[in-house]
DNA sequence: CATGTTATTGCAATGCTGTGCAACACGATT
DNA sequence: AATCGTGTTGCACAGCATTGCAATAACATG
């Protein structure tokens, strides 16, 4: 005996029971919600009143059956906790929201395995593109999306034939050497993690060149990984393995505040003893505790250039693969001596 | 002129084209990717050829489109960057994934027209149930939600009728006043922020509680945002407002970081002068920097949590409602004072 | 009053997959 | 040889919303 107002089942409103409590056919509930269709305005009245009492919402899922595409893109990504991942899926999923999107997040380890995972059940619910925020997609991941024409983004990840957004490593090296060397420094070390990846080798590869170039001989220390410990680590074998460095890039901020806090602990002063220069800029490197000179990377900048080449990438799909550099910015604080 | 590999208009591979390649029906494909389903192994065998070179995927969309229901779980949030909501995120999409679900990361700000539109737009894509990791849904969406038998979990955040995980607010602020207690302080005072969550609140009210029931009058500072500026403010205010206290709590570890920076700046020195504790115990409480006691909420214990709400909320969609409680701990560092 | 025009509305097909039912083939049994 | 059981396969429909097409109604015009 139910009222017709619950469907009993716990089921999902369907525009067919819409329908019958408006006394119309389907498709004039369809039409009730399709902007410009041709429909009465009292029989528009009565189908959104029905909607409302009944709580109907359109089935995105027939809908997106019927264009053969649905509003979903996959943001893939490990280590979705840190800082610099945490603030880019933020700003992406904001971007992607305000785009229509609907972000969903594929948060997994970094193995071949995993990856062909996420990107199979994305192509499954037919998103509309796909991004890596870390990691590469696997080849056959690739030619799969390929095959089901749906976009592959990636970001601070070069792949010919892909499209791609980074910030401009190179540059970015560049800035924090010069800068480190304004100071008067000579014993230049870079910290950053074993087996990198290509946007952190790029850092410490460029930061590299251009200390040998100046006639230096840069000490490089790397650690397991990329975080807070690691940094502490590599901190740690740099001071036991020689002579105390007078300037350290690490290529990430999370390394650098490992690394401030060994050397600090360590009796050495920053900047006075060493100057230190980090890279992203994420947020607590404005903190008192720290006040970290690093490259700020802005996640918003990111997220803009993703959904600008997701544009383009649906407009036509066979334009050719793009990479978007973005420019890096030296944000100057207190872990850099004064200029001599 | 095409092969037949690519359908040339970038479209995502259906059965049909798998069935064409492979000689056989439509149906032969979908059963060709049902467990168990009736099917001789040499047909089973060309098909699964077919669909590889094809790079054939299910649509899940028509799959959801058949059982009513979609595999998306929606994570709806506002400051999807703020350390502990980072660890969240992680913690629940994993778990989600884990249980074969696709989370939907619906970041936005607290309106509740953002809610709204949040919760609307989860509903369309027929998603499995709707996690509010922060604020609460307005109470048209909660109706919604029902009407269409989308479970609704909230986190920290109590509603009659809902189900809702938490952890044990009113023990923690018990166990940070005893442990504050124990150090012989007197001048006790909470930070928090204006317009708090009710978790927040409960927290700010429970260690007031047991304060004045020890004879002590705290004072309560409430700034703008729960950050590390927020932080920062309000330790000024209070330093500014009297005597300074020897006792502080924070409702959680990012203002404890900014007060604890301002308290140093100040010149009091902690734990000597001051004992601190916060709430969360974000990884950088662990830091040498901070080395904050804090009362430690697990989010995998959270994520877990959920699941099991979850599941057991699929399995009975009529069971009444439950709230579940879970421990906090106490984890003990270096900024409250040896007990006298 | 007859005819033409316009606005609405319903019908039916489409998109893709899962599955009950019936048909079929094939080997085995009596 | 007739019958039976078993394993396999295709047909057709369901599930939900969109949309071209045709039918209808209401109205205006000559």
């Amino acid at each position: 005996m139910s009222d017709g107002k619950d469907n009993g089942q716990g089921r999902f409103v369907s525009a067919q029971a819409v329908a019958e409590r408006a006394g119309v056919s389907r498709s004039a509930v369809s039409r009730a919600f399709t902007p410009g269709a041709s429909i009465a305005p009292e029989t528009l009245a009565r189908v959104h009143e029905a909607a409302a009492a009944l709580g109907y919402q359109v089935n995105d899922l027939a809908r997106g059956l019927l264009a053969n595409r649905s509003l979903l893109v996959g943001l893939v990504t490990s280590d979705a906790d840190s800082p610099f991942r945490a603030q880019m899926i933020a700003a992406l999923s904001q971007a992607l929201i305000e785009r229509g999107n609907v972000p969903a997040i594929i948060n997994i380890g970094s193995t071949v395995e995993d990856m062909a995972n996420a990107s199979r059940q994305l192509l499954r619910y037919r998103a509309e593109a796909t991004v890596f925020l870390s990691g590469s997609p696997p080849e056959s991941m690739v030619e799969l999306t390929r095959q089901n024409g749906q976009p592959l983004i990636l970001i601070n990840r070069a792949e010919t034939g892909l499209d791609s957004v980074h910030c401009d490593d190179m540059d970015g090296a560049q800035q924090a050497f010069e800068a480190l060397s304004l100071t008067g420094a000579s014993r230049f070390a870079v910290i950053n993690k074993e087996d990198p990846s290509p946007s952190l080798a790029a850092r410490e590869q460029a930061f590299a060149g251009f200390a040998v170039a100046s006639g230096f001989k840069p000490n490089i220390v790397r650690a397991g990984h990329s975080d807070y410990d690691g940094g502490r680590e590599a901190a740690r074998r740099l001071l036991a393995s020689g002579p105390a460095p007078d300037a350290l890039f690490c290529v990430n901020d999370l390394m650098a505040f490992g690394a401030l806090d060994h050397l600090r602990e360590a009796g050495l002063r920053v900047p006075d003893d060493v100057s230190v220069i980090g890279f992203d800029d994420v947020p607590i490197a404005a903190w008192t505790s720290y006040r970290l000179t690093t490259l700020r990377q802005d996640p918003h900048r990111i997220a803009t250039e993703v959904v600008s080449i997701l544009n383009r990438r649906i407009a036509d799909p066979d334009a050719p693969p793009v990479s978007i550099y973005f420019p890096v910015e030296l944000v100057v604080r207190e872990t850099v001596k004064a200029r001599q």
